[in-house]
This record gives structure tokens, sequence and C-alpha cells, in this order.
DNA sequence: TGAAATAATAAGGTTTGCCTTATAATTATC
DNA sequence: GATAATTATAAGGCAAACCTTATTATTTCA
């Protein structure tokens, strides 16, 4: 799980112990005490007061956990309809389940799939996989017409209320207004205008619109 | 897994907390304390020198675990061709981590299965299920011919070692010959002649050859 | 540059599910 | 009916992954 916070959280650069206390819902204490037990396991890296790192061998266990977990995702959206804001969570209990045996052959079962429902990218079994490349919404310029390519939230309250306003991979939004001092965005959306707010922005990755 | 192994081991008698012990692979200081607390919780009923038995709540519980178990089986075999011995460790460790959501949108895609690939009937949702009513191996008559209805093994190496020997679920075996003080059996099966131990034949159900 | 905020450590605790070793109670067997 | 085997209980421990409450170190920023 932490591994797998790691990766989730970082974009390459160290992450602060605090971020990954957040993540997992843990205190600041409990997570530093893991952040030790992992290191002297060879699996991350940290330099005090700047942040935690993956080593190779970190990295390349997280990278087969998220493969596990987002096939897991695919599996239970197309297969069993699983409601798309449960996916996370549900995947991820299953995720710590899975026999090495059983990912791959579930890979195969569902055809290589190379994003998961969120839109997040797939690793390769190697471990190995392509980051995604797009902008967080909340680096939109006012006006820009963008589309949805992930949502790198995993909180199910957070997934529930994208999902109720159709903040999905794949549909295109139009941002009409920032409100000043950090305030909310309003977007529109099939033809609809909503308000989200900055943080909440920050979880969905946009790329420009095809069609521009 | 205690209220499984309960169900997995009890024809409604009460079952020894050494046998739980035994098929938990744990010492028998332990199962009796977990003995102690799961009969606290209410879920089991223990009487001393005498056994254990469920009780209503615990025999629903158990029956959701064994339904998620065997579905999971069944998903394992049918659609991740996962090896037949297999089946069983991989389907425990997944059934802890299944939510009833997943649980019963398994059963939908599943077709909602009667029995698993061990030939073990698959609890329904409410609890109720029709137990094997066949012949263990050993009980046979010497000369007899039998249909395996089930094998009720969980332990990998013993399903792997029936697997080898084609033991299985549908196959059709004729009891050779018995040796005396509780010997081995000689079977034919497909024209072959095998040789099984009293204990393993134990873990195989049969039923009068249909075609007799 | 000196507080205030943030991050790290230290110390001690809890729960769960195991373990060993020892003793006591009951049941089975000759 | 005595002895042996089985079963139960008592007592003390361990490891993992959490927790709280302090204390200390570092960084940030007014
Ligand atoms: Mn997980
Ligand atoms: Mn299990
Ligand atoms: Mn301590
Ligand atoms: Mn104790």
């Amino acid at each position: 799980m932490y591994l797998k916070a790691m990766a989730e959280l970082s974009n390459h650069e160290a992450v602060a112990t605090a971020r990954l206390a957040e993540h997992l819902n843990v205190t600041p204490v409990s997570a530093n005490e893991m952040v030790r037990r992992l290191s002297d396991q060879g699996l991350m890296i940290h330099t005090p007061y700047k942040g935690v790192t993956l080593t190779e061998k970190g990295r390349t266990i997280a990278s087969n956990v998220i493969r596990r977990q987002r096939l897991w995702e695919c599996f239970l959206y197309d297969y069993l309809k699983i409601e798309w804001a449960r996916l996370y969570e549900m995947a991820c209990s299953l995720e710590h389940a899975t026999a090495p045996e059983v990912t791959e052959a579930l890979a195969v079962f569902l055809g290589h799939p190379t994003v998961c429902p969120r839109g997040n990218p797939i690793p390769e079994a190697d471990g190995s996989f392509t980051p995604l490349n797009g902008t967080t919404l909340n680096a939109i310029t006012v006006g820009e017409t963008v589309t949805v390519q992930a949502i790198n939230a995993t909180a199910t309250d957070v997934l529930q209320y994208l999902y109720e306003r159709r903040v999905l991979p794949g549909c295109t939004l139009t941002v009409i207004e920032a409100a000043p001092l950090q305030g909310p965005l309003t977007l529109k959306i099939n033809e609809k205008e909503i308000v989200l707010g900055l943080s909440l922005a920050k979880f969905v990755i946009t790329k420009p619109n095809p069609t521009e």
C-alpha cells in the first residue's frame, strides 16, 4: 500500500511523508515508522525533511501492485458492472490477494488493456509504463476546452462527487471561469455548468481537445 | 477462516478443536484461543472435550464465505484457466477481499453456478445449500463402480496428487482391491490402475455409477 | 533573523493472531 | 480401575501496524 501510494503520489519527485500519511489515512508518525521499515528493506529512500523516493526495487514492486489494481478495476467495471466510484476501493482490496499467475491470467482474459476505467495507464508485467503527460485541470487557462484523460483520485467520496458531475475520462469540458484567490472553477460539461473546487480539479488530468 | 473451516469439516456434528487446528495449520492452543473469541462473538459453541458447533449466525457467515470462495474458484477455472489444484488456495485469498456487491455481481456474471470445480455445492446468497449426499471413497465396497461427485480436500498438495492421478469430479472408477489393516485402495480409472491411501480416499465423495 | 510551521524522533501503548511451555481436567483404553 | 492419550487452560511472549504524547530538529517566512 505504501509503495502504491508512493507511485500514485509521485511524478518522479520526492513525496513528503505528510502526503503519504494523508493519502493512507494514517498519522504522520505511523507513516514515518513505515517509511523507516520500507527503507530498511531497500524499497525507498528517505531524506529527512526532503521526502521519500522509491528505489528501483521499490518502483518495480509498486508497478506490479498498480498493475494488479488497475486490471481488477477493468474486470470489475467491464464484467461485473460495479459502480465507477467504488472500483478503486474494491480493486484495492482484491489486489492484496492476487497471485502473479492470477494477475497475468486476468490480463490475458481482459485482452491486455492499457488503461483502467479511471483513465490511468496499466503498467506492463515487467513494470514499465508510460506516465500520463496531461495537464491537471487546475492549471488550464480560462476559456480553454479540453478532454479529460484520467481521474487521478482514489478516495471513493471524491470519485463519487466527480462521477455525479460527469467529470469522467473521455468527456470534454470548457473552463468558463476561475474565481480569484484560488477559488473554484466554473466548467461547462455536456451543456451544463458546474462548479469545481481547485483541490478537486487537481485530480483531473486533461489533454488538449482533439477537435480543436 | 475458522468459520469456513468449521463448515468444511462438519457434517452437522461437532468438530474437535484438534481437527480445526490441523485444518488451519495452527497449534491446538491457538485454535482453542480463537474458538473462545468466536464463541464470545456468538458464532460458535464450544462444549469442552466434545467439540465445536456453529450457531445459526455462524453458519450463515460461513455459508457466505464458502459462497465467495467457490464462486471465485469457478471464475479462476473457467475464465482464467488457473490450474485445478491451485484453485482453492487462490480463491481462498481472494475471498477475504470480496465485498458483497462483488460476490453477487460475480454470481450473475458466472450465471449462478451451483457447484465449484471441485464438485462442491455453492451456497445461495441467503446461506442455504444442499450438502453433498455421496459416500466417501474409503467406504465403498470392493468391486463397486462409482462416479466421483466431489473432492472435499483443500490442501494444494492433496489436490495436486489427486489431479495427477485423474481422480476428479465426474470421473468413473472401480474399487479393485482394499488392502487389509486399513491399507490403501487399488482403483481402476480410465483403464489404468492406481493406488490410493485411505486418508486420501476420504476426500473423494462418490455417488453410485449412473450407468449401472 | 527569529518566530511559527513543519517534519522527525523518542517513548510507551494497543490489538490481533499467532507461538511455547507448563499444568490440569477429562476421556479412552488395557 | 489405573494409566495413557487427548483436550483444555494458564501464563508469558512476539511481531506487525497502528496509536498518543512529548521533544527535538529543520525549514519557511514575516
Ligand atoms: Mn490495496
Ligand atoms: Mn481464505
Ligand atoms: Mn516503541
Ligand atoms: Mn496472555
